[in-house]
DNA sequence: CGCAATGTTGACAATTCTCAAGGATCGTGG
DNA sequence: CCACGATCCTTGAGAATTGTCAACATTGCG
């Protein structure tokens, strides 16, 4: 059974910060999230319906089986989207970066969890909120449709991964993917890369359907093969990229 | 390597039959298909965009990698989304009964391939046509978006399932899944029912994510505790509907 | 009626998990 | 700045679950 961290909801905490009026203008994550499709007087009103929060790593927010009351996008940091067995065993279905979208809008509940794996802050807004926005807002509404069906490929996936791949094959899909999402330094197309991963072993076994031992003999395999090696702490460098890829489809 | 079936596109092949002008009045899945939330001139005009297309078993609509130019409501028979990996084993990520939508507007490409599971039928859209249709109507949008969401929450939870559970609590929930869906007579609510399973246990296999061998021996373990009968055929009868219940959740 | 596909069962192998111990790393407070 | 505790990671040995291969039974369809 797992330590779950403290509780929140996505309601409006008392004392919780408001946006400086130009904080949309100059959000980190803009570009990249679902608020891009807007500009002008839309941005300005979404923006007041907007609470930033901060999370402290093991924070979470939404919770499995609850009315979900909330939506938010990912300013900064990584959050896990989680399902519990009745036992305590997880699984991790979702992982969140900076500039994606959390929540469902137009659905009653949300089974499942959202915890910051590290400090992370989130630009919230109240369920009801967003789906007035929405309502009066179709192209926001089929950028969110959008934003779904991608999830919902990710997450197709990744059951081929749990249903049907070895363990070999799983850490060598999550390296590739990891490395894919969050860079690190490439300096050719296929020379060695260096970056931190940014979840604990117990994590990756968590997303990949695994234990933690296992996460960690498959990496130490790799490390020996000499396709990948281990610098310390969550360092990873990819030595053989194509190795890994080879590894990460058939094998 | 599996027989994939003959193949067809989501595109109109020759001579495909026009609906009667009457049909969505009484299409048997009006009500529960994503067209239900349409009336009146609306439901005209999106009737004239579609086409009905019969499948026989093992036909397959969409190819994985390939460029999707189609949508469809399912009208008859079940339907499977299967992922495969390069050396062709398979793991299938969603089941789709009649009512059900499948395909993915706005989005380019459908790296699944959808196969009927026995003969069907399905009210098929150019994917440029549903998607002009949808730009106007943000009502239907929203809807799509719910029942996408809803997806979602399905497949998140069998990401579960296929990372955290054991054979038989896999079977168990497979088992109360299908009977929910499909349905059969029950006499009280938990007392013994019977009903078909609309799946071969090679299928079955594929959406749990174990082999053939080990999907049999769990029926047969479940026969022997009592907990199901296998009048023959595919027919299952739950005869403990708690036990299973019970089996399903934890272990 | 007979063939092809589907399902069951058995014996054995392989992968992954469990339990256990020890080492590395990180953050905090003295 | 170092020491300490807590957490995280690695490695080993053995157990358990599930997979593989093979034979045979059953079902359904032509």
């Amino acid at each position: 059974m797992k330590m779950l961290g403290s509780r929140t909801t996505l309601d409006w905490p008392d004392g919780e910060e408001r946006f400086p009026t130009s904080v949309c203008m100059d959000c980190a994550v803009r570009r990249d999230s679902l608020c891009g499709t807007l500009a002008g007087e839309d941005l300005i009103m979404l923006h007041k319906l907007g609470r930033r929060r901060r999370l402290r790593r093991g924070e979470s927010i939404a919770w499995a089986g609850e009315e979900s009351r909330g939506c938010a996008n990912v300013l900064s940091g990584i959050l896990k989207v989680s399902a519990l067995t009745a036992d305590g065993r997880e699984q991790i279905v979702g992982l969140l970066y900076p500039s994606d979208f959390v929540g469902q809008p137009f659905v009653g509940s949300f089974e499942f969890t959202v915890t910051a794996l590290g400090d992370a802050e989130i630009c919230t807004f109240r369920k009801s909120d967003f789906e007035g926005f929405l309502s009066t807002r179709n192209g926001m509404t089929q950028a969110l449709l959008r934003r779904t069906f991608d999830t919902l490929s990710d997450a197709r996936k990744r059951m081929l991964l749990l249903g049907r791949q070895s363990a070999s094959e799983r850490i060598a899909d999550f390296l590739l993917q990891t490395f894919e999402r969050i860079g690190g330094y490439s300096a050719s197309a296929n020379g060695p890369v260096t970056f931190d991963l940014p979840l604990s072993r117990g994590a990756i076994a968590d997303v990949l359907g695994l234990t933690i031992e296992t996460v960690s003999r498959q990496m130490t395999k790799l490390k020996m093969a000499g396709v990948i090696a281990l610098p310390g702490g969550r360092a990873v460098t990819i030595l053989k990229r194509d190795a890994l890829r080879r590894m990460a489809d058939a094998a």
